[in-house]
DNA sequence: ATGCATGAGGA
DNA sequence: CCTCATGCATA
């Protein structure tokens, strides 16, 4: 894979760029709980031949194995690559505090139609296959891992406000809530289309679209990497509002985030791109140079054949137990929180996943 | 571009 | 414990 990511190795912004960790805190997810599939029947069916269950998937994922080539064996590599403190100089990510977990907004929550894949039959393994596969999406550009510009990630958040709840009424309607009580982060620079009636909510999935898309043109155009538009984002001074990661931003380009999500940024990544833009008219560059260097964590690595074995049990039961987590991590040989987060973010796929292929 | 992980907040 | 929004570490 791999593709030709080049540029944007140094691309200095215009823009300002300390690295500031300013999260958005907020996380006020409430109505999907709406759509909990029934727990307690789950749990008694489950009962009754759990044990089949987990035989049956764990046959399909060996004969999953045996077809494919065979594996290397690592259960747990989890590395922890100590922080060999690369470089220090000087750099101004290093922000002192640290907290976590900004939380833009939370409650979106779209039909979720009970689709289920199938029973665990002969048919299972092209199944679980096919929809777990990773959205490729766009090629247009290279991917855009900003391999040099490792600057930026003082990784401490800050609770700056708590939000509230959000009330939860329709399943779309709410809007870029945040979090706190003054701040502005409301749909400001209306677009020329879509809703601009009420002035903030904007439940249209296709101006998304087309704005991510634009966002990512106009940024490659400004010669400014994913991460440094992380950055810079705390440099907005946006109450509320800190810096994201490359990683999130390279998610909202490619609409691989939650709609919700989607929507809280768009007006944040909006403005600091109106801002970028006046700023490199008034040509105000700077030769900054980052550097960063700082603890890593570790991440495991879960092999093929115990993937595969994961989206078999997944096919059949999506949440499983406590239990059943522990029973599928002794048999895999992964640490149970292993398989449990496994099961959360494979969950969080399939949600994504659904609501792009239903819009 | 993505996989695995952390954490806030909500039952 | 889950869901969600995010992020570090990686391929």
């Amino acid at each position: 894979m791999m593709s030709m990511n080049s540029k944007q190795a140094f691309s200095m912004h215009p823009i300002l760029h300390e690295p500031k960790y300013t999260p958005l805190h907020s996380s006020s997810e409430a109505i999907r709980r709406a759509c909990l599939p029934t727990p307690s029947l789950q749990g008694n069916i489950f009962a009754g031949f759990d044990e089949t269950l987990l035989q049956r998937a764990e046959a399909l994922a060996a004969v999953d194995i045996v077809t494919q080539k065979s594996h290397p064996f690592k259960p747990d590599a989890t590395y922890h690559t100590m922080t060999t403190m690369t470089s220090m100089t000087g750099t101004p990510t290093s922000s002192p505090a640290h907290l976590h977990h900004p939380s833009v907004l939370t409650s979106h929550h779209h039909a979720h139609h009970p689709h289920h894949h199938h029973q665990p039959a002969q048919g299972l393994e092209g199944d679980l296959l096919e929809h777990l596969s990773p959205a490729i999406s766009l090629g247009g550009m290279p991917t855009a891992a900003d391999v040099a510009s490792g600057a930026s990630h003082a990784h401490s958040h800050m609770a700056a406000a708590i939000n509230h709840a959000q009330h939860h009424h329709h399943p779309h309607a709410q809007a870029v809530n945040v979090h706190h009580p003054h701040h502005a982060l409301a749909a400001h620079a209306s677009l020329a289309s879509a809703s601009v009636a009420s002035g903030d909510a904007e439940p249209d999935p296709r101006e998304l679209e087309a704005f991510a898309e634009r966002f990512k043109q106009r940024r490659i155009k400004l010669g400014v990497t994913q991460a440094d538009v992380g950055s810079a984002l705390a440099n907005l001074k946006i109450p509320g509002v800190g810096c994201l990661s490359q990683s999130t931003i390279c998610r909202f380009e490619s609409l691989t985030l939650s709609h919700n999500n989607m929507v809280a940024l768009k007006p944040i990544l909006e403005a600091w791109l109106e801002e970028a833009e006046r700023a490199q008219r008034e040509k105000m560059a700077k030769p900054e140079i980052f550097s960063g260097g700082d603890k890593k964590r570790k991440r495991t690595s879960i092999a093929a054949p115990e993937k595969r074995s994961l989206e078999a049990y997944f096919a059949v039961q999506p949440r499983p137990s406590s239990e059943k987590i522990a029973a599928i991590a002794e048999k895999l040989d992964l640490k149970k929180n292993v398989v449990r987060v496994w099961f959360c973010n494979q969950r969080q796929k399939q949600k994504r996943m659904k609501f792009s292929a239903t819009h």
